[in-house]
DNA sequence: TGGCAAAAGACTTGTCAAGTCCTGTTACCT
DNA sequence: AGGTAACAGGACTTGACAAGTCTTTTGCCA
């Protein structure tokens, strides 16, 4: 259970090659997508998620391509789990009050915010600059 | 991301209602059912596979029924979670070497491997004892 | 041996993952 | 202005898997 799909997967490792290019340096999605070996097309649905919630920059036309919006220590890998594949849920009755009937009382409701929270955490604090390679 | 089925939860909703009745006590499927409100024939499929590894115990013909395999304070819920949806796995790599061949050199890698560990951490600390109302 | 209760297996329905393909839109370049 | 280089967006496909249901079989007890 609990598994990141390939789409996380495959965003991960895009927008890490991203950070590892020199700053400023423009990426075209046909060479992150050989560079990292995804699907060019399932690539792009997923650098167009990234372009909308602005953790990437990108450009059209002649000399386009794609840029990371900030420097690589200030993107975490959260951020960018959460872009692709929504709020991090154990169950879906962390999400909100009234998904679940029995929230109120059950006992094993505060043990999936817990679950939550520690994830976030964990992945909160690991930033891009620390998985690029050296 | 990361959300538990319904399977998941009905089994946690089920074997919680056994561990709160009193010891040795045999309950019918139909009672467990009714009482954390789950379709029967569903619930049926779940507490057979709980039978199979072992954490419950059951009974057939007339009399028959479920009772807990062990004391409620011996069982914990990751063994719960684990017997219906499978081990705890962030990502595909986390299993075995060699599902993805990247795992080598792969800076993210490590970071699966610590969700897990804190997730399973988490879970394993609380048993059945603690989740039943009191 | 009749009936009670769980076990097992086949089947259904809908959703979602993992892509592909095609058409549009924008920007540069001559 | 026209052509070409790139991303943007939408529609579509295929297969797996979630969430059940239904039916039959197996075991147990009185
Ligand atoms: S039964 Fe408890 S854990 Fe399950 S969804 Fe409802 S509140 Fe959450
Ligand atoms: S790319 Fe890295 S994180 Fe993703 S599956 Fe491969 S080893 Fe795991």
């Amino acid at each position: 259970m609990m598994e990141l799909t390939r789409k996380g997967d495959y965003a991960i490792r895009g927008i890490i090659y991203l950070a590892s290019q020199p700053p400023n340096k423009i990426s075209l999605l046909s060479e992150i997508a050989t560079a990292v070996d995804v699907p060019q097309t399932f690539l792009a649905k997923i650098f167009q998620q990234f372009s909308k919630t602005g953790i990437v920059k990108s450009f059209r036309g002649t000399g386009g391509g794609f840029l990371l919006a900030g420097p690589p220590e200030d993107i975490t890998l959260l951020q960018v789990v959460e872009a692709v594949e929504g709020p991090i849920l154990p169950n879906r009755c962390v999400l909100k009050p009234g998904e679940c009937e029995r929230d109120l009382t059950c006992t094993v409701h505060p043990v999936w915010r817990q679950v939550q929270q520690q994830v976030r955490g964990l992945l909160g604090n690991i930033t891009l600059k620390e998985l690029t390679t050296k």
